[in-house]
DNA sequence: AGAAATAAGTCAAGACAATTGACTTAATTG
DNA sequence: CAATTAAGTCAATTGTCTTGACTTATTTCT
């Protein structure tokens, strides 16, 4: 009837989500555990020991888990322990950074199998499409050379860059990369490597990162802060990434706070004073530097005068940042993570200390209100990889729902 | 197995989720769409004519959705379309405010149907809790006047107090309400109800009512900002209400902020400026005062000089936490609601005018930056009724899962 | 040492809910 | 008035989980 203004519904599930959601229970609880037995899946996810069976046996059928011996346990019988097969599954990570684009090969448990890096021309999509894809053509290659079944294995290719999306870009502002936003991203990547592609900001991929094989490993509320060039949040809510109504969700570094000492009414992106692209222009480095790691290392030795006027503003804004974050969320640990020297980072923690009060506070509390994650320049590329694992294999909600289609009949 | 450390899993579903979900996504698609055929049931939720069929004959039987006279829409059959019967569900809300309590009566789509009021005891809930009871006791008579058959239709009780929960309050701080937040709420009022209660924050509430009936209804990425005595934000994420960790989640008020003049490392919450609470201290009103909305309309048609001082406060503010939550969550809209009066909410809105740029900034807006949702005494009663209805009848993942229970075999 | 208890896991039948494809009904179009 | 289109039903089928009895393997008790 209604064929002028759309309908408004989500969308039903069948048994197909039913299964689809169970086998994904199973995976997401063998790589919590470590191993469990059909008995303990039975137990851990209210289903009937038959109904377990059945999805381990497929799950074995199909190369994702594997039996291990039979322990012992006391009375009854033996138990048979399961676990994941690390080969069942490969994913391609793709990180595309101002200077560099970096590529990543990752299996089912998170562990890197191979990686790949190359400079960016500044021409952007133009020419820079055919470097990226060249460089996932050769990390599929060095994938597949120690991991043979990888091609058929592959779930998909996880892409991340510096954010926002779907934002005008006026002139040629330095903290975006107008270029490339503005490009058809996912269609060239998607028909150009035969993958599922999906894009994220480098925020959204350091939090995946940290949910898949990182500190927020099993922590279903968590914010990570992401500290590299930019300033950004990922936001994992209720176990899964939140992206917003646009995929912008953790912008932090885009939020309008006053400088200290600044006029009332001048406010300024929080990441002009957090971030590495603060600290560069303030120590006059180069961002593109190969060797921007240990000259930052360097300023952080105190060959610097100019660091500690940096670190006392960053953290200010940081320490600010985490009480407001943890104040709307409620989450159950916030970490630091990012692309900055390791030996920075513990300083900023540490600087920070101690935090600002706030709801956090508590006397339950299982894990520190604050935690440093990954610092490592290949953290988003390890998350971009991370994206497609976990976009097939953990439970979520939209992995139950049927997708859309025209009903036949 | 491992009878030592607890198993972390997700839980399992199975047909009878499906099911669940399906009826679900049935009665959110007719609450959202007003009235729908079976044929657009099918077309909007992605499930054939046949379960469509299945499901809205259950739900009719019910007596949750009813058939209207069929209509002729070009070529083919007539369809017959569905909409929501009001008389199909009941739910009770009730507020405990600082000095008073409220119930409230709501049907399936959300009109209210009985309230009632009454002052709430300083001894808190040693006197209070009768009190509650028994204003609880004469919603229901006062529903069941009206309505017959409610009593057998009550799907639950929906609590909402003053946050946060949880936290060890040092003293008695006039912002919390501790002696409530230590007390078994929920227990007391179940067994004093007979009913399913739940429990959220102010804020929460406020939400919970925008999202069913208000200026949230249908979309599924929305922040209420809820300026009452306090400050919160009821954080509406992917359809659902966000919770955190410790049901603690928008609790803005309770962000430190640099007030304007103040010292550097001078950080006070944010409701110290913005919230009613702050208004009446300044201007010397008792927040307890029956007549505190027209002392406040008074002094808002200019009777008192201090006035725009503090909505100069507020504003400036209110405006940063609008374009951090705007960058944080990336939502489809911000709405400001709040047991505050009309003309104070309408002055403030206009004053934040314009708001300060921000990644919601884009072409392709459908919804308003910020817009002003309810603003009544009522609302949080309102939305604390609406919690049941939410809980029962909206699609969302958790009702997918089975419930834990001892696997009997 | 042997019986009882306990626990893991399998087997086969059954229940439940969505799907399929053919069919009926009732309107518009030409 | 025949062809077309769309809503909705009927009856059989399929896929997935559940149920309850059973088998197997180990520890504990007497």
């Amino acid at each position: 009837m209604n064929d002028l203004r759309p309908i408004r519904a989500k969308s039903g599930t069948n048994q197909e989500g039913t299964s689809a959601h169970n086998r994904r229970v199973m995976i997401d609880a063998l790589r919590l555990n470590g191993q469990l037995s059909r008995a303990d899946l039975a137990r851990a996810t209210a289903l009937t020991k038959q109904t377990v069976s059945n999805i381990i046996e497929d799950l074995e059928r199909d190369g994702l888990v594997q039996s291990l011996t039979a322990v012992r346990n006391g009375r009854g019988q033996p138990s048979t322990p399961y676990r994941l097969v690390a080969e069942g599954a490969f994913a391609i990570g793709l990180q595309i950074d101002r200077h560099a684009t970096r590529t990543i090969a990752v299996d089912l448990v998170g562990t890197v199998l191979a990686r790949a890096e190359a400079n960016l021309p500044a021409g952007g999509p133009a020419t820079g499409v055919k470097t990226i894809l060249d460089l996932i053509e050769k990390t599929r290659r060095d994938l597949a050379s120690i991991a043979p079944q990888s091609e058929q294995r592959l779930v998909g290719l996880g892409a991340a860059m510096p954010g926002p999306f779907g934002v005008e870009v006026d002139g040629d502002d330095p903290w975006m990369m107008a270029a490339w936003q503005n490009f058809p991203l996912l269609e060239t990547l998607a028909a150009g490597t035969g993958l599922d592609v999906a894009l994220q900001n480098d925020s959204a991929a350091a939090a995946t990162a940290e949910r898949l094989v990182g500190a927020a490993h099993g922590v279903d509320q968590a914010i990570c802060i992401y500290l590299g060039y930019g300033l950004g949040a990922g936001l994992i809510l209720n176990g899964e990434l939140y992206r917003g109504a646009n995929g912008n969700a953790g912008e932090i570094g885009m939020i309008l706070s006053r400088p200290r000492g600044a006029a009332e009414h001048e406010r300024t992106p929080l990441e002009y004073r957090a971030s590495i692209a603060s600290l560069c222009k303030l120590l006059e480095l180069d961002p593109a530097d190969p060797e921007l790691y240990a000259r930052i290392d360097a300023a952080v030795a105190g060959e610097d005068i100019r660091l500690p006027g940096w670190l006392d503003a960053a953290v200010y804004e940081l320490r600010a940042v985490v009480q407001a974050l943890e104040t709307v969320f409620d989450p159950q640990t916030v970490i630091l993570c990012g692309g900055l020297p390791p030996g920075l980072a513990r300083l900023i923690v540490d600087a920070m200390q101690p935090l600002l009060a706030s709801l956090a506070d508590r006397r339950d509390r299982s894990l520190p209100r604050l935690q440093v994650g990954f610092t490592d320049p290949w953290a988003v590329a390890i998350g971009a990889a991370a994206e497609p694992i976990s976009r097939t294999f953990d439970p979520r909600f939209s992995a139950i729902l049927k997708t859309r289609s025209a009903d036949a009949s």
